[in-house]
DNA sequence: GAGTGGTCTAGACCACGCG
DNA sequence: GCGTGGTCTAGACCACTCA
């Protein structure tokens, strides 16, 4: 029985390639066709998944196969498991996961509590996107993208200076007042106003200079050392869905980092 | 039988506190067991352990037990499966694993690829701990630590200049010119010289501008930005053994990272 | 007390590496 | 062909949550 295809509720749909002979775990397989559902919207943010042994029954496995899927899903931080109550989708839109990417801490007490940011939102308009964000984020030279500037700001220091460009298609109608609602969980607002979902990120990390106008938002001197980051966010898929460069004073604060 | 007390190979040796009735799964026992070991040298780095079954029988749980035990220690890289082969003690001191924590890496194709770092060592030698240095590597202030500066150069440019301290007992008779042999791989050099293993790290960076002494060395203009990464590594239990403070030069290389 | 995830077991079979 | 890790199953019991 295992390594065949395998039955869904509908044990009719056998979409086989047959001239694939790819080996790959029946537990992969569940993986992925609970993937499939994650991003189709079955369950949605914050809901409850089928439980395993439902979940066991859908797929015609065990819920020990269920379980060996659901481990790796939640280890992505794809799904979240609650002893006693069942798996979650995992969310932004939630409890106080603010600040999902952001590493930047402060130098003293490496408590991040509270200290919560004033944003300030400094434009937010549709722009063609330049070629350089378009070949990044996976769009033709020239379609239309929200860019984001914005500046935040702890304890009452300018502290991080944005630029953030999102596909327009995906964030019709992005407003500053949306940015600048939902304090600090922007990733959140993705989630609940426009349905989008980020799984992970990379980042680039440099040096540089901070140019007369960066100084000026960020109240340092012109040629200050500036900690540049450029993140791309991807949701489901590996699709890239959001491009953010910014620059971090790093004075009072550092950005934190383990390795393993 | 479960979650009561571990017979070992020993089973006299009940050394047990019965004022901790602390829950903790019996394969969370067995991870500690195997990690004792680890801790004690019983298998060293690059050696096998014993089978899946072999230490079924020696603590005397199930396969799908110390499987999940060792499932754990796997995904904190201490060791490493091989279908077909054994479960061996993860090490640095083999193939080609050079640059375990370094995450630079070039602007243009992400290729890791050869490039050689050549090294020069600048100095290396026994000092007294300075107050801090101690501090981080839980030294008493003007105990002996090994202190080692040296340039690291990608493709003929100075890239990366950085200071080392390491605690003076671990590492008596550390010489520079074990620092400049094994070219690249200074944590393959701790394993097999010294029998220390860093296991993981915590970095803290910030953007800095070069003084007059640290810009000549790496061949900037004075005041330019730098990349400044404070690097702590722990060998097994958290024991902080390396304290690393670098400079990065950042205009064609980048620190890459990622997030999920 | 019913339902959910978490642990543990025992046994079967598969894929891989190597002699 | 043997031994290793890798997958899959089925069933038992435990810990947690909530009505």
């Amino acid at each position: 029985m295992p390594s065949t295809p395998l039955p869904d509720d509908t044990p009719a749909a056998e979409a086989q390639a047959p001239a694939a002979p790819a080996f790959s775990p029946l537990y992969q397989q569940i993986k992925g066709l609970i993937l499939q559902s994650l991003e189709a919207g079955e369950w949605k943010p914050g809901e409850a998944i089928p439980s395993e042994i439902d979940l066991a029954a859908r797929f015609r496995v065990s819920q020990g196969t269920v379980r060996k899927a659901i481990d790796e899903l939640a280890a992505e931080n794809l799904l979240v498991r609650r002893q006693g109550k069942g798996t979650f989708v995992a969310t932004h839109a939630e409890q106080h996961v603010q600040y999902r990417f952001l590493k930047l801490v402060p130098d003293t007490g490496d408590r991040e509590t509270a200290d919560p940011a004033e944003r300030n939102i400094l434009e937010c308009r549709r722009v063609r996107a330049p070629a350089e964000v378009a070949r990044t984020l996976r769009l033709r030279p020239g379609d239309a993208v929200v860019q984001v500037r914005r500046v935040l700001a702890f304890a009452g220091e300018p502290t991080i200076l944005e630029d953030l460009w999102l596909p327009g298609t995906a964030f019709k109608g992005l407003t500053a007042e949306q940015m600048a609602g939902y304090q600090g969980a922007t990733y959140a607002m993705f989630e609940l106003e426009f349905g989008v979902r980020m799984v992970r990120a990379e980042e680039k990390l440099r040096a540089v200079a901070a140019d007369p106008g960066q100084a000026r938002l960020l109240a340092v001197p012109a040629g200050s050392p500036l900690l540049s980051v450029e993140r791309l966010a991807f949701t489901y898929n590996d699709v890239p869905m959001e491009l953010r460069r910014g620059l971090y004073r790093t004075d009072k604060r550092h950005y934190r980092n383990e390795l393993s």
